[in-house]
DNA sequence: TCTGGGGTCCTAGGACCC
DNA sequence: TCTGGGGTCCTAGGACCC
């Protein structure tokens, strides 16, 4: 889907349009409805926080703000961008709808998140008999007309090049592609246009002058592998010449929920240690709401802290039996929390629960879960040793 | 006042078992 | 007197993606 979330939000706003527009302010940023009937946006200069930018429309990527960059640093790029925040009930329904629209014409289809899937298209009959135009024209009108929304599509040999087509003509495109096309389409571009060539590998890429996907394939495997080892070396290799058999998956099981937060300011320890406490629990009472809502329930339960120099650490602890109570998923956090050398500032705490399995494939029922409040006071904050106590206190 | 939240997959060491 | 070979599970970190 092309500029996704900001484009939800033209349907909602049109007389945005054209504008440059972004997305990702908390509540605050709300338009506000005036006595006139006009609405009063928030201006990206008026922002302070510590959100990223998770979409932008392409009037504002024409000034330099991308997903994914400081709402702060996109301020002062453009000041006058209008920012609106994120909504991500109205995207979760906008992408049901476009995909229900997909699967009305081609069923095999492998969901990428939100606003990306992946079609199999080769047991429809005659699609692939003009090279997909006709398919992927009905495709792109079908998304459109059910939503509104421009799409940009993609049709090729196979996942890796479909996902490099469908953004060489974005938005709202439709590109074809063969293997003959490989080395005039391909090998221009840079290596990052790779699926799973992320920053770390393009700067080693580069440091070896190695920079286009051409040089890539260029390259001996033998040297890739040197350099990236058996695994990624050789898929490097495979990837730059455009090999790709991975299959269309239709449906697989989650393998971990997590809830997190950033904190509005960095935390400390001690210092903030009954509001710390307060978001901890806050965030396993969500995270047990989330797998029973979603029927699962998890035998290892994880912790991961952010500190102020952005450095990350996690710590896991599997149970002796599958749960989906929040006060169990709260203490085994909390015996993970024990094991972090609490001495710098924290700016992130998140929580996961892994091992998943399906209440319903469970010999034994999970522990019924009995409600925990952020109020209630809980035991492994009342020990000799609570949690967010200083060392020896 | 830099830098979200929700995921997947891979690697690697150690415990433990046969 | 030097100590195998598999396999699984657990834990921690990191790259990458949407």
């Amino acid at each position: 889907m092309d500029a996704f979330y900001a484009s939800v939000e033209l349907l909602r706003y049109p007389d945005l349009r054209g504008q440059a527009v972004v997305i990702g302010g908390g509540r605050d940023s709300q338009p506000v409805l005036q006595p006139d009937g006009t609405r009063r946006y928030f201006h990206l200069r008026d922002y302070t926080g510590r959100g990223v930018i998770t979409t932008s429309t392409y009037e504002a990527r024409a000034l330099g703000v991308h997903s994914a960059m400081g709402t702060m640093k996109a301020a002062q790029l453009a000041p006058d961008a209008i920012l609106l925040p994120v909504d991500f009930d109205e995207y979760r329904r906008y992408s049901r709808l476009f995909k229900a629209a997909v699967r009305a014409i081609a069923p095999q289809v492998e969901d990428r998140g939100i606003d990306e899937i992946y079609i199999d298209l080769t047991d429809i009959p005659g699609a692939l008999e003009d090279g997909g135009r006709a398919v992927g024209e009905q495709l792109r009108q079908a998304v459109f007309d059910a939503t509104g929304l421009t799409c940009s599509v993609g049709i090729t040999p196979n996942k890796l090049l479909s996902k490099i087509a469908s953004e060489l003509d974005k938005p709202d495109g439709l590109t074809l592609l063969t293997a003959d096309d490989i080395p005039t389409r391909i090998w221009p571009l840079a290596a990052k246009k790779v699926n799973g060539i992320g920053p770390k590998a393009n700067e080693k890429l580069a440091a070896l002058g190695i920079v286009t996907i051409g040089d890539v394939a260029a390259a001996d495997p033998a040297f890739l592998v040197e350099h990236f080892g058996r695994s990624y070396g050789a898929w490097l290799h495979a990837a730059s010449h455009g090999r790709d058999d991975r299959p269309v998956v239709l449906f697989s099981e989650p393998k971990s929920i997590s809830r997190e937060t950033t904190f509005e300011r960095d935390l400390h320890a001690v210092r903030d240690r009954a509001v710390l406490t307060e978001i901890f629990t806050t965030l396993c009472v969500k995270l047990a709401g989330d797998l029973e809502r979603k029927g699962y329930a998890a035998k290892t339960i994880g912790l991961k802290l952010r500190f102020d120099d952005f450095r990350i650490v996690t710590r896991d602890i599997t149970l002796p039996a599958h749960t989906f109570d929040a006060r169990t998923i709260r203490r085994a956090a909390g015996e993970c929390l024990k094991r972090v050398d609490l001495g710098r500032r924290m700016r992130l705490l998140g929580v996961r629960a892994g091992n998943l399995a399906r209440l319903s494939d469970l010999l034994r029922p999970a522990t019924p879960p009995a409600p925990l409040s952020v109020q209630e006071p809980l035991a492994d904050f009342l020990s000799p040793m609570p949690l967010f106590d200083p060392p020896g206190d």
